[in-house]
Parts: C-alpha cells; sequence; structure tokens
DNA sequence: TACAGTTGGTCCGGTACCGCACACAGGCCC
DNA sequence: GGGCCTGTGTGCGGTACCGGACCAACTGTA
C-alpha cells in the first residue's frame, strides 16, 4: 500500500484532509515531478484509496465529483456509441490522473473511466483541485502536460484502430500496460482485450497465439506475461511509442 | 474577406499589433463568445490572413510560432505513423482556433495541421497568445473548453475508425464539414477523403456511390454537394453527434 | 467430488476492405 | 485540335476480420 504518515490529527475539515504525505514515497510521476512547494499544496487533499478491479472513476455525462491520481493498477478510458459498441479511447496509471476535463473547463467527460487492472491511488475532490492547481501555474502546467499527452495517446489511437492490424494494436496494448505497471504480467482476459481493441474475442485470442508464436508474450488463463520486451517493440512497429516520447519530452521518465 | 478596421495606424509593436476588429462581424465562434472585454484584449494581437488550401499551421514536433483562429475553411488535424500511413484525427474550422497544444505547456504538437479547404483566419504569435490568455481566466476557459470538445472529436475518431463502416464514417465526415463551412457543397476528392478516412480511394469511391443511391449527396468532380442533411444524419448513424454536442453544452450554438 | 460459472480454443460461412491495375473522363495549356 | 494531368469508375484476387456457435479446460464453491 501506500506510504502513509499523518501530521498531527487526520480529520477532515472544510477544505482538506490534513494529511502528510511523503513525496518521495510516492509512485505516481506527476506528484512525483512536482516542485517540494506545489506537492505540498496538494498533498493535503489527498486520500489514499484501495482502486480496486472495476472501480468507477468517472461515469459519462455525469458531474465529476473526485479527480484521481494512480498510483498503482491502470485505468481504461473508454467511448461508447449510442449503439452500444465501445471503445478504449486511451488508458492511464502512475503516470498521470484523471479525468482530466475539470481542468479544461468541463464538469462532465462524454467517457467512461474505470480501474481495468485493480491497485491504488489518491482522490480528491474536483472543488480541491480546482482550487489547488488554480494557486500554482507550474502545478497547473505540469497536469496541463500531462492531459496533452493523454490527448496524443487517443490520436495514436484513432490512427492505429484505421490503420493496424489486430496483433500489431495488441502488442502496443500490451506494452502500454507494462509501461504503466512496472510489472512484465499482470491479469486481464481475452474478452476484456476486446472490448479494449474494438474487436472480435477470437480475433485476440488469434492475434495472442501470433505474439506467442513468436515467444514475445505467454499467455495464461486470466494472464499475460512479457518474454520479450524488446521484440514485442518490434513487433508493435510503428503503433507504439508517440505519446510515449511526449510523456518524456514534457513531464520525465516514465 | 474579414472584416477590418484599422484604429490609427496598424504598426506592430513589439508586443501587438493595434488593429481594431468588430466583434460582431468575426465568424469564428469562440471569438463570437467572448466577453467584450476578452475580445477587446485578444482583438490587437490578431492579424488577418488568408489560408489558402494546402496552407501549413503546423508542422509536427516543430516549435509553433503562430495560433490561428479560423474564420472560413477547414483545417486537418492528421496524425502519421513512422511506417508512412496517417490518418485524420480531428478537424476544426470557424468552431476553434489550433494548434491548442500550445495552451496546454507544450510548444509542439505531434500531428499535421494544414488547411484542407481553403479559407481566411487570424493568427497571432504563440508569444502573444500565452501572454493574452494568461492574463484572463475566463478567455483561458473559453479555449480550454474548445481543446476539450477537440479531444472528445479525436476520441470520437477513434472510436469509429474501431467500429463502423466506411459509409458512415464516410457520412459523419461529410457532416462535421458542412457544420464548419456553412455550406451544403464543398471541394474534396476523393483521394484526399482516402487519406482522411485512412482507406482505399477507391473504397470512398464506393461509399460514395452509396451514398449518391440513397440520394444523401451529389458527387461531382472535385465536389461533393449535400441533398439531404436530416437523412445524412441517420447514416451517420451513432458516428456523428457527441462532440457536436458538447460544442453546444460549453461553448455555444454552432 | 460434483457442479456451475468463467475463460479460452476452434470452426463455419460471409463480407468489408485491401492492393493493384487499368481505362476513361473532365478540365487545362499549347 | 491534340496532349496532358488529375480525378473517377471499375474489376480481380486476396485476406483480415466478422458474427455466431460449440465445446473443452480451468477455477471457485458446495
Amino acid at each position: 500500500m501506500v506510504a502513509f504518515r499523518q501530521g498531527g490529527n487526520a480529520v477532515p475539515n472544510s477544505f482538506c484532509v490534513h494529511a502528510m504525505l511523503d513525496q518521495s514515497t510516492v509512485s505516481n510521476r506527476l506528484l512525483a515531478h512536482l516542485s517540494r512547494d506545489d506537492f505540498a499544496l496538494l498533498a493535503p487533499c489527498l486520500t489514499p484509496l484501495d482502486l480496486y478491479r472495476d472501480y468507477v472513476l468517472a461515469i459519462p455525462n455525469t458531474p465529476i465529483g473526485d479527480v484521481y491520481f494512480i498510483e498503482s493498477g491502470m485505468v481504461s478510458v473508454v467511448a461508447e456509441k449510442a449503439d452500444g459498441r465501445s471503445i478504449e479511447v486511451g488508458i492511464y496509471g502512475r503516470d498521470g490522473f484523471g479525468p482530466g476535463t475539470v481542468l479544461l473547463g468541463s464538469e462532465q467527460t462524454p467517457h467512461h473511466h474505470y480501474m481495468q487492472i485493480g491497485g491504488t491511488g489518491f482522490k480528491l475532490s474536483t472543488k480541491d483541485f480546482l482550487q489547488v492547481t488554480g494557486k500554482s501555474a507550474p502545478l497547473r502546467t505540469v497536469m496541463m502536460r500531462f492531459i496533452h499527452v493523454f490527448m496524443t495517446q487517443t490520436a495514436q489511437s484513432a490512427l492505429v484502430n484505421g490503420s493496424s492490424v489486430i496483433e500489431e494494436r495488441l502488442a502496443r496494448w500490451v506494452l502500454m500496460c507494462r509501461d504503466r505497471l512496472e510489472t512484465d504480467e499482470f491479469p486481464i482476459t481475452h474478452d476484456f482485450l476486446s472490448m479494449m481493441l474494438g474487436v472480435r474475442r477470437s480475433s485476440v485470442t488469434d492475434a495472442i497465439h501470433l505474439l506467442e508464436g513468436d515467444a514475445l508474450i505467454k499467455a495464461t488463463r486470466g494472464n499475460i506475461r512479457i518474454l520479450d520486451r524488446v521484440r514485442l517493440e518490434r513487433a508493435a512497429g510503428a503503433s507504439y511509442g508517440v505519446p510515449e516520447a511526449e510523456f518524456r519530452r514534457l513531464i520525465g521518465p516514465l
């Protein structure tokens, strides 16, 4: 779980919970890259919580009450068509926060945000988040830059959905997941992947077999393990890398 | 062209060009929806210019010198893969400005921005833009909200690229184009459309024939005319409408 | 140990779209 | 007029992926 030191007594007041958090122990990249002062501004508002699988961070077209910083696990951002078909337009984990739209002047998002892979994180109320970001321009800039990176990721999804075969898109997804989880192995079913990629479940099975055939990954029931990261990147081809490079350029190492 | 009154002499100084512009005559929706004061802040920095077809507003991964507000015509935002394949991730016209990334703390964008259909607009230097948006929170909010809408559009592109047939996607594109041009007829070739949609040129021809067969559009050499807007929306199905609704909710009527 | 629920492997016919190629038509310049 | 470029119509074989179904294998609970 998360490092968490109480300063005095952790009583919520009208504005923030006075919980003292040690910046050197957080694994969220945005929080870690904040200046000491900016972190001190934000930390008292953060409430650590367990983000179990399927935990809902945001419901489409519904006021966003809380903003989340992820420490571990992974969030899927999913767009849904009126006819019921849906597809993942982006993911974030310890590299970011969400839903970012609150910083763009929209108290709603048209997308689902939910934990695809369980983990932990912090939450703070939208109100507190806007108040704190309103106080510090550098802090706001870090958050904005993440939004830019996330937008790039969404654009990349649009690109590969329209121009890459499933095998490549799967390789991309696995790599993106790895980047955010720090592990080579994570729980995921073919069924979920089929929703993420917007394809048929058995097409995912086929694509997994292709990657397994090249000894890039090893799939077991409800689980995928990466065997050869470098060659997996090669398999993803031009699908993978653009938003990741933007992250490093603007924020820092993943 | 664009209504343009000079106040005194239009000499550039170190900060802004002092050109007086009448808010009631601009057709850009963002500029039109600004408060009188915010408009007065921005207007002196705006230089009107002709945005001819293929005019480049932004080159990928290159510092953005100028920001543009579109008065007429249409911009394509295109993502390109390392293997050369590219696809449109969004469009904007008199509904917006670009490249929005400068407001998100990135002086670059990974995407191409260029005039797909020629028109007119205003430009101002990135420096001026940031200075002005730094002065007024309400003005910044309007710009941010447009970025949110554009992000929604990109996400919608990801969704339909992965889950809709070409005919539907073409119908969506034509409708989006119409929304931004105020005309039912506009110049576009099958070849360009094939790049936008990320499909084969002859697949576009086929899709056009399908829509023509239902008397929804009429295509002539290098030109498309909308015959029945309502039924065209029906043909686009669930592909069309989400970002448009966000625009109306957050900014105002198109 | 039996059962139920979940997950994965596989097979079917069907089709949307691909890559490529070639012919033809509209509009322009000499 | 003749030549030329750009844009459009069309055809052919190939394939990636679809929708749907069924069964086998694994896993948790009784």
